[in-house]
RNA sequence: GGAGCGUUGGUCAAGGGGUUAAGACACCUCCCUUUCACGGAGGAAUCACGGGUUCGAUUCCCGUACGCUCUACCA
């Protein structure tokens, strides 16, 4: 039946930096729309003008980029169903509110914010419903002539669906089978409010049509409004035409249950968004996984494992990989406890299997930012090389091998100290001498001298090689210590035991 | 309160009528490594509970409990 081109939509409001859940919803939209070799559109949904938030749609496409989850089309890459922002599209949405409201579908309402806030603490459960919009003030009790008069007086008015009684409405979700709701049990939604704009019901119903979405993806929190969504469907364009749908699960908080907010990752230190997001009102700034040093192949590895699998038992996922092998069907019903450890892995992973060139760039950015000298590509690569199996994030290289560019600056003195004796200060005395004379300064043959002259002063090397990489690296860490020597050099290196040689 | 959705080790999860109920993260032990990591080996589940159906149920059905989501002129 489905021969058209697959077309899915991800479909934020710029309200502020874009989370986890997010961008996991935008990553399904685009694996399923790339495994089926369609296309992945982006639309704003910016008809809450009253929570627009300056920035917030540039984060939003920055996000997409960093993460390689690029639209095929949107209010910046452009296409054939433009425009791609809500607010621009407003003139739109009214023509089908009349349509509906022609068709008795819908209803014109009068009622004031304040006068159903009064009715919700008046009567406990109040809805807009079947049982309560006779007795409200809407065309339905006010009749033709009325209210075509408090138009043309300019009272405000907003649009309402009018739901049938007692209806079961029954869809097939993709994930969780089929799924069915009774009209008695949801109210007379909002579809066009008194500013003209539309609802988000509204909006999606008509844009999703218009710009022939085939496949409709969205968070499980969405699912109770489902039946709206699917009644318009029918009243406006037809169920054959509708999209499928997949209530995706959500992400939960790692303690206790309930969705992941950013205020769980500041409670619990992790990040929640993608990039770091400052927030215009307040200046707060909310860290990013980018900034925390993950790379983007990791959080988006890391992203689609939460709530899919493909049941192979294989973990580490390129993107081609993910593409490859998705399918809606593999998705979780149930929600998934975001954890952060496993993220760590992730990335840690990502951080060993990809060449050190595709992050250098960067990393030597961190380095800058430490005050540290790393112009030496060639030595940087190596040293990257040498050290990146115990690097979690791309920030931890800093603390990891700032030592091969800089002399350490605090020693652990107290690790060498207690240790300490006039014979071993004269093996190093000695190995100073050596090392000044050798041609070579390999690792390989550093530690065969250093070795030698080891047994030849009766010195278990055990007992000296910690002192020497204190010496040369500050702490009890880091790769081989004479990989560390010869990368170093000579130089570096006899400096930095005279150095604290003296300071024993 | 109502409606909907969900429930396999601490977490992510495979499996789906008959299995020793995979694997990963974290944690612990050991090995490797004369540092720290990496790597390797080992360690934990009466599959929420109660009824059915069945020769047999973690798997199918019905309840119960618990959790979550929604219940705005927000998305």
């Amino acid at each position: 039946m489905n021969t058209k081109k697959v077309r899915v939509r991800f479909a934020p409001s710029p309200t502020g930096g874009l989370h986890l859940g997010g961008v996991r919803t935008v990553l399904f939209n685009y694996l399923f729309a790339k495994h089926h070799g369609g296309d992945f559109i982006l639309r704003i949904e910016d008809t809450d003008q009253t929570r627009f938030v300056e920035g917030a749609e540039a984060y939003i496409f920055e996000t997409l980029k960093w993460c390689g989850l690029e639209p095929d089309e949107s209010a910046i890459h452009g296409g054939p169903f433009a425009p791609y922002r809500q607010s621009e599209r407003k003139p739109i949405y009214k023509e089908y509110a009349d349509k509906l409201i022609a068709a008795g579908q819908a209803y014109y309402a009068f009622d004031t914010a304040e006068e159903l806030e009064v009715k919700r603490k008046e009567i406990a459960n109040f809805q807009y419903n079947h049982a309560t919009r006779m007795s409200l003030k809407n065309s339905l009790t006010l009749g033709e002539a009325a209210t075509q008069q408090l138009i043309a007086d300019g009272v405000p008015y907003v649009i309402r669906i009018n739901l049938p009684v007692n209806e079961d409405v029954t869809f097939t979700d993709m994930i969780r089978g089929e799924v069915s709701f009774n009209t008695s049990q949801v109210d007379d939604k909002v579809l066009l409010k008194a500013d003209g704009m539309p609802t988000y019901h509204l909006a999606v119903v008509v844009d999703d049509y218009l710009m022939q979405i085939t496949h409709a993806f969205r968070g499980e929190e969405w699912l109770p409004s489902a039946p709206v969504h699917i009644l318009l469907w029918r009243y406006l364009f037809g169920l054959e035409n509708m999209p499928q749908w997949a209530h995706l699960p959500l992400i939960l908080k790692p303690d206790g249950n309930g969705k992941l907010s950013k205020r769980d990752g500041d409670r619990l230190g992790f990040p929640t968004f993608a990039m770091d997001w400052t927030d215009p009102k307040t200046n707060e700034v909310a860290t990013g996984f980018r900034e925390r040093g993950f790379l983007p192949e990791a959080f988006v590895n890391m992203l689609a494992a939460l709530g899919w699998n493909d049941g192979s038992g294989q973990e580490i996922f390129t993107m081609e990989e993910l593409i490859a092998k998705f399918s809606m069907e593999r998705v979780h019903k149930g929600g998934a406890k975001f954890d952060y450890e496993k993220a760590k892995w992730y990335n840690s992973e990502w951080i060993k299997k990809m060449p050190v060139t595709s992050y250098q760039l960067q990393v030597a950015g961190l380095f800058k930012e430490a005050g540290i000298d790393v112009s030496d590509d060639v030595k940087l690569v190596k040293v990257l090389e040498l050290v990146k199996d115990r690097c979690t994030f791309l920030n931890d290289f800093v603390q990891q091998a700032s030592f091969f560019f800089k002399a350490p600056e605090t020693i652990d003195i107290a690790a060498i100290q207690p240790k300490w004796d006039e014979k071993k200060n004269l093996f190093f005395i000695e190995l100073i001498k050596a090392i000044e004379l050798s041609s070579s300064f390999e690792a390989a043959d550093l530690e065969l001298a250093f070795k030698e002259m080891a047994a030849a002063n009766q010195i278990k090397p055990g007992e000296l090689m910690l002192p020497f990489r204190i010496m040369l690296v500050g702490g009890k860490f880091g790769p081989h210590v004479f990989d560390i020597a010869s990368i170093i050099g000579k130089e570096e290196t006899v400096s930095r035991i005279k150095k604290v040689l003296a300071a024993l």
